[in-house]
DNA sequence: TGAAAGTCCGAGTCCATTACTCGGAATAAA
DNA sequence: TTTATTCCGAGTAATGGACTCGGACTTTCA
């Protein structure tokens, strides 16, 4: 799970999407004016977002694009997961499990990363595009870790 | 909190060193060759990390560098915060507290990266050097939420 | 039917940061 | 006084992020 701006410009303008979809194909013209965003840009983040099946496109005047599944059923680890690489393997890759480049003894810190990516995936992938688009955001952090409503995405 | 590779070398030399204090210095260049580390770029990370009062140098011969403070004292966020640089002021300003560069209505997404920023200082702020060193890093995970041991920075 | 509004696509550019190298000075132990 | 180390500043190569550009394709509407 890497985080690079790349991941919050995408999640910037689907937020963007869902909070003004009414049931019409939005155009990234739109979206790159209120969200500041070049065209192009949008362009090649949507088409990401498009191929990870986030969401729909209408071509043709009056089109744009369309939250391809409910709100509340797409996460913020979704977005940015389709919008930017697999981290890329240094010299101890964090993503796979596999052990570390120095075979002799494992990498000390590797189960500390692996961790620090559980518990961010963990956190974004309780928050749907429902809860920003309604500001259910901040509540989050402040109810007893108990009551949290984590929705851990099997896996 | 940023998160580079650049942090992650920190915290891999840190623990390096932490691991294998004994009462004498270990030099640079020990942990060079461990980590596989270039000599130079640790010499500009322990600069930091010395400036940010987690370790003391002793120069000359058998000389080297010593953890400054007790190592379940040492927070792993405490040596990323040491050697990155703060965040750098793109669009949407994610430390500071401050408002979005757009005036008008509030950056929806702002919370959110605030949130997850928290979220993320919480997880790193609950490891000691001595539990990456001891690897008493998985299991914080596995616990219930409520005997997490989160030791959470004032702030 | 054709112009215009939109998505789609690939290539290329600019820039900041990372991850170094190099050269040398200061310091202290042997 | 040699040598092992930290210290320091400058410079550099490579990488990736954040774009731009040009043009194709698709569909609506006048």
């Amino acid at each position: 799970m890497k985080l690079s701006t790349k991941g919050r410009y995408a999640v910037m303008a689907m937020v963007d999407l869902a909070c003004h979809y009414r049931g019409a194909p939005i155009s990234l013209a739109d979206i790159a004016q209120r969200q500041e965003i070049s065209l192009s840009y949008l362009e090649q983040l949507f088409a990401r977002l498009r191929r990870g099946g986030l969401v729909r496109s209408v071509r043709g005047p009056g089109g744009g694009y369309l939250p391809a599944r409910p709100l509340d059923d797409t996460r913020i680890s979704d977005i940015i997961l389709a919008v930017d690489e697999p981290i890329r393997a240094t010299r101890c890759p964090l993503g796979t499990g596999t052990g570390c480049k120095s075979d002799k003894s494992r990498c000390l810190t590797h189960d500390l990363w692996d961790e620090l990516g559980n518990q961010i995936h963990l956190y974004l992938s309780s928050v749907s595009l429902a809860d920003v688009c309604q500001r259910r955001v901040l509540g989050t952090a402040r109810l007893a870790p108990a009551e949290r409503p984590l929705r851990v995405a099997a896996q």
